[in-house]
DNA sequence: CTGTTAGCGCGTTCAA
DNA sequence: TTGAACGCGCTAACAG
């Protein structure tokens, strides 16, 4: 007695709606999957039953029976501060477009909680998974057992060596030109906050760093300086401006500083403040994200944009290549950065050499 | 041949894991499901085999077959410039605890993207769904068929006239704290910008103002003028730029700005610079929101914090409660906001009548 | 073009 | 304490 023909009663499966319409519940579920072999009227008489009754099949059994759903696991390590955060539209759009839905899990930039995350989309059978900013490398086992499981997986900016299949920042050349751009205002001993030895995302950075000083027959060495964050506890803006009067070093005398990211920059521009250093006449400032507050403060954040647009939209089209069984490539796509010229960056306090 | 006793066979099912461990699928249903009626030794001898071979049960079919899942269902409007962000780790380490998992939908601040993710969550069973500034009334259909199904749905700051089971911000004694705070300080003309006489964010918070002059025996409409954002189609910051102007105007003479949120208060303090205001020796400002940045700006911007970990935490509780089959009350809870006097708010320029 | 049968993996109910 | 039948709602494959 779960169903009858009462014209009242809510529909809640194949059966409630096939009975309602006087058809066979496999007639509904043709129309359901698109197959052949159902009348054109039939086909808009039972899409318009649908639209009115606001009928749903249920995913949980349509998943149980064919394997896999139309859930895009998107996976993000923080939801503040994530410079790609108000790009997602664009690929939850792109999802919807093509019958999937985007669910995303916040890892709060932990290894252990990305991949239970992981592990939770193969268990929900998910079409696909978007890792942003990821920790796990191709080898983990929760890794292995999404690839193995047929799910198509998309690394956007991974924190480490990208595996294959995934999207990046092109950090190093990014950094490389903004070095430039300080040579090109008289700059010469430069000082790094936040950009240390260790993870990938500085490695490249001090990487583009290094090439620029080649570039014109200079070691880095001897011109750069890094200066670590002052306490990991804090937060971005409080360790950029906890930073200050390390930056502003009498033993060094940089006469400009590329921050890891706005946040860092913008903390430390507050800190300078209270020291009495102007910006950028007397140090010129680099930041990293192009956040957009940025552009409101005085003196404007110079800072370089990670493009997010671009980058979003590379994982979008390799993600629906790979769901479509196209093969999108093993090789890492790199998307080049943008300077962002300002105002935090001015001419050199005093020619150098 | 979908299973067999080798047992270097991947264990997909129950059956598998039964048949690997010399049991029938029903034991480990059971122990699974915390049911009694199994040895304690079979019990922890499943259990360390889960554990070993990282099996999981198909969510899928459990769901289906349950008629609920553990997963809680998210409502995000957006991921950028939300002030709860941060504190979301908070929910979601609760809800794991419990054994759930939270699953997030980004809306775009859209009704009907609000709607359709109301709508999945419902198909997918959830155990549970939280709705951020929804947009969404009791009687919408969606929401109907969530709490028809007899799922648990907490809407925490939402955009219009709460619905049961709300938990809200105290937006109207904040404002009233807040002009109390500029009474203080001398001042008594006030232009608030981009607090329309549209929604109930802003009806709420004009209300509050009205109150404080009221407690003083003024009315304020005779020194309250509400400047509306210059354009819609701008962000928050451009838009508090562009309405520089307006607000300083010659036709009247603010002392003191209450803005919508600190994103249009910090560009309202840019478009002020290039006008040659001084903030506050001109003119005071107060935002909304407390977001971070504001404290590393110079001046450092006075604002109100609408408690985002409070609000999230009786949000919680209150879902953990409805799951539980406890009756947190209809009646909405009303987290108060807190004033956060800085710098940007000063004495007023000249002492008025 | 329409109806039938089988089974996805699991949990509940009843029998042993 | 353990085993077996049944069905959750749906879809694939096969008959008619």
């Amino acid at each position: 007695m779960k169903s009858t023909k009462n014209t009242r009663d809510a529909i809640r499966s194949t059966t409630d709606l096939a009975t309602r319409l006087h058809l066979s519940r496999w007639t509904i579920s043709r129309v359901l999957n698109g197959h052949s072999g159902v009348s054109e009227e039939t086909q808009t008489r039972v899409r318009a039953a649908m639209q009115e009754l606001g009928f749903q099949p249920n995913s949980l059994a349509r998943g149980l029976r064919k394997g896999t759903t139309n859930i895009i696991g998107i996976c993000l390590p923080e939801i503040e501060g994530l410079y790609l955060g108000q790009k997602l539209e664009f690929l939850r759009r792109a999802l919807a477009a093509e019958g999937f839905h985007a669910m995303a899990a916040i890892t709060n930039g932990d290894l252990q909680e990305e991949a239970q995350a992981f592990d939770r989309f193969r268990n929900l059978r998910a079409a696909g998974v978007v890792s942003f900013a990821s920790q796990l490398t191709a080898r983990h086992p929760r890794v292995r057992s999404i690839t193995e499981a047929g799910i198509p997986l998309v690394f956007v900016d991974p924190t480490i060596r990208p595996p294959k299949g995934s999207v990046c920042v092109d950090r190093s050349t990014g950094m490389q030109e903004a070095v430039e751009y300080l040579f090109s205002l008289g700059h010469r001993h430069i000082t790094t906050l936040g950009l240390g030895p260790d993870g990938h995302y500085s490695r490249d950075r001090m990487q583009g760093i290094s090439h620029a000083y080649a570039a014109h027959g200079w070691e880095a060495r001897h011109f750069v300086r890094q200066v670590p964050l002052a306490n990991e506890g804090l937060s971005h803006y409080a360790n950029g401006r906890a930073s200050a009067a390390a930056v502003w070093n009498a033993n060094f005398h940089p006469t400009a500083v590329l921050t890891v990211n706005d946040r860092v920059a913008i903390g430390l521009m507050d800190g300078l403040r209270s020291l009495g250093v102007r910006v950028p006449e007397d140090l010129s400032l680099v930041g990293y994200d192009a956040m957009e507050v940025g552009a409101f403060l005085s003196p404007r954040l110079t800072t370089i944009d990670a493009r997010p647009d671009e980058l979003i939209a590379a994982a979008t089209e390799r993600l629906l290549q790979s769901i479509r069984g196209e093969d999108p490539g093993a090789a890492p796509e790199v998307i080049p950065t943008r300077l962002l010229p300002r105002d935090s960056a001015g001419p050199a306090r005093e020619p150098e050499a």
